[in-house]
DNA sequence: TTTCCTTGGGAACGCCGATGCGCATGGAAG
DNA sequence: CTTCCATGCGCATCGGCGTTCCCAAGGAAA
């Protein structure tokens, strides 16, 4: 299939990624339809924006608190060192533990911030102390509870402007 | 369709929804090879997994960076007032923000965690000129930047327990 | 044991998605 | 202006997928 990557992203893909971002599984004739385009032109445009990396892949979107993880912690770590091997070796330990979904390195002081999902704080608190507590080269940890989660625009509305 | 609601999760449960999270756009048959059944069961499974609120939705990962965004945001707000309703109108506030894709109430202190989206940082000085310093009863903003994101768990991982 | 309930497998049917083809549009070159 | 090429759409096709029946197997309760 011959298949350029371009830049080029006009109003009609900006509509398919927010479509495809509201329900992945739609039917692409449904999504055709809401886009004003036929199936098949759809389809390709899908399959460009896969090849060209503006879209990624699929996912689905899980019931945590169904699921029994009513936790949600946001933790910053500070580390003692600026080191670029340090770094390396503590995002390697961050990255093995079950339960941390998200770490990012962050300006401001040279530190990490994480999100830890747990069953509960007993289950936080056995994860602080048998992970979060043995990461190398560790200063602070800071953990904050997400009390409650404020709805917002979906990443999709935030990227293609408001809904 | 009859159909209960139960708690019950079994292994085969997780992984299909592991594989839904990996691939939402997989074929069920795949997804059935992979958990050892069948098409029909498979999809029985899936049905059951949605209306019992487990599985939620399906949606697309999209690749900020190629579609022009290359800034994400970690923004600490602390807010002058506990009463509900400057709380709430704050949250009503927030969540009209092009850019804004999570925001939570946390605990320490009376404050609030945002994750921003936005262009390059001008745009996000844009941003918060024009909207994050207009946030009604707002008394500190701090601003990081995310210099990398480390490659954690996903999120489906992190709940069933590791690859 | 009998009955009921649950859950899995098999088959059929309708729908979906990928692809090839023809055509329209628009810009560049002659 | 005309020609040519590139781009992108719609239509039609066909193989494959998903949904939904029905039946069977296994376990629990009476």
């Amino acid at each position: 299939m011959k298949m350029r990557y371009p830049c080029r992203m006009d109003r009609i893909d900006a509509a398919i990624l927010k479509s495809l971002a509201a329900d992945a599984r739609a039917p692409v004739s449904a999504i055709a339809g809401e886009v004003g385009l036929s199936q098949s032109a759809c389809t390709r445009r899908i399959q460009a924006l896969e090849a060209s990396g503006h879209l990624l892949g699929y996912g689905a979107r899980l019931g945590h608190r169904r699921l029994g993880f009513r936790i949600t912690a946001l933790v910053d770590i500070t580390l003692g060192t600026q080191v670029e091997e340090d770094l390396a070796r503590f995002e390697a330990a961050v990255a093995q533990i079950d339960g941390v979904v998200e770490c990012a390195l962050v300006s401001g002081g040279q530190d990490y911030r994480l999100k830890i999902l747990a069953r509960d704080l007993d289950d936080y608190e056995r994860l602080h102390r048998e992970h979060l507590g043995r990461l190398p080269g560790v200063v602070t940890i800071n953990s904050s509870f997400v009390l409650r989660a404020i709805p917002t625009r979906s990443e999709a509305e935030a990227l293609f402007g408001g809904r």
